[in-house]
DNA sequence: AGCTCATGGCGAG
DNA sequence: TCGCCCTGAGCTG
């Protein structure tokens, strides 16, 4: 069998992953001088303006990390669409491929590759990034009155607002499509005519969803009574992590009614929703 | 070797 | 709304 180092996130993030992430990076980097450098030297000069210090902590808010340094700076990552973390035991192998960053010491070795944002903050500058990202459901100190007074006022469709890290911050295409299935709203519906009672549940859903994604660092959005059905008619049909009902099931009848799953592109994203469940 | 796809987000027009 | 950026995996030929 080859030795090869598995991946520790095979797949595109939602705020859950970069959660999860921040956990694994706090526990194997936080406490100790870190050495920091970028193979692929695109993030040089950031590298050397925290390479040696103290990792103090590491913080995610929506799809957003923040390393802090000993030295009041922070490095701060957003992975888009193709970034990934790959951490490793042992000393750091010698860099294969585009590596943006890497972070070592003599037991943990950490790998970036193809962030949309990676780049270091003063204090300052970290905190005011902190402070344009909108409520993160997975975060305790999340005011999910801000993403209530976005959503009652707005025509846009709550589809669209969903995916606007503004207001759900975290929240991405699977979250998105996943919560209103489950709460039976159509992502055409315009914000303003969701009401209270359907924002506070999709708000409690969400944290209550993304915070179960942090631990398992995959999403599953499918009620354990459904589940028979589910594991029943489409075995293993699409393996992105996680048991869902809409997402990526284009074409396939849904699992609680039969009607064909339908796709659109919203805002160039795939979007995926039962017109049979989520009417309107 | 060359396509296509991906759970993201930006700026230009 | 479109095009573009970041990268690698899994196809096809």
């Amino acid at each position: 069998m080859r030795s090869q180092a598995v991946p520790l996130f095979l797949t595109v993030p939602e705020g859950n992953v970069i959660h999860h992430q921040a956990r694994r990076l706090g526990r194997a980097f936080s406490k100790r001088a870190v050495r920091v450098d970028s193979p692929q030297g695109r993030f040089a000069d950031g590298a050397a303006r925290v390479d040696g210090h103290v990792i103090t902590r590491v913080e995610a808010h929506g799809k957003h990390l923040f390393i802090g340094f000993d030295n009041r700076q922070w490095i701060h990552i957003h992975l888009g669409l193709f970034g990934k973390w790959r951490i490793r035991n042992g000393e750091a192998p010698e860099p294969r491929g585009q590596v943006r960053l890497r972070l070592m010491t003599d037991e943990k070795c950490a790998e970036l590759r193809g962030p949309t944002v990676c780049e270091v903050l003063s204090d300052g500058e970290k905190k005011a990034a902190v402070k344009r990202i909108g409520p993160d459901p997975i975060r305790k100190d999340a005011d999910p009155e801000l993403a209530w007074n976005r959503v009652h006022r707005s025509s846009t469709t709550i589809g669209a607002l969903l995916m606007n890290q503004q207001v759900f911050a975290g929240v991405g295409n699977i979250y998105r499509a996943e919560v209103l299935f489950r709460h039976g709203i159509s992502p055409f519906r315009p914000g303003k005519e969701v009401s209270r009672e359907e924002f506070e549940a999709i708000w409690a859903d969400l944290r209550e969803l993304m915070t179960a994604g942090t631990k398992r660092a995959r999403i599953d959005t499918v009620r354990p009574e459904h589940m028979p059905e589910v594991m029943g008619r489409a075995p293993r049909e699409d393996r992105h992590g996680g048991e869902v009902y809409v997402y990526r099931r284009a074409g396939r009848p849904c699992y609680l009614c039969g009607a064909e799953v339908l796709i659109a592109e919203m805002q160039g994203r795939k979007l995926y929703w039962c017109p049979a469940c989520q009417p309107g």
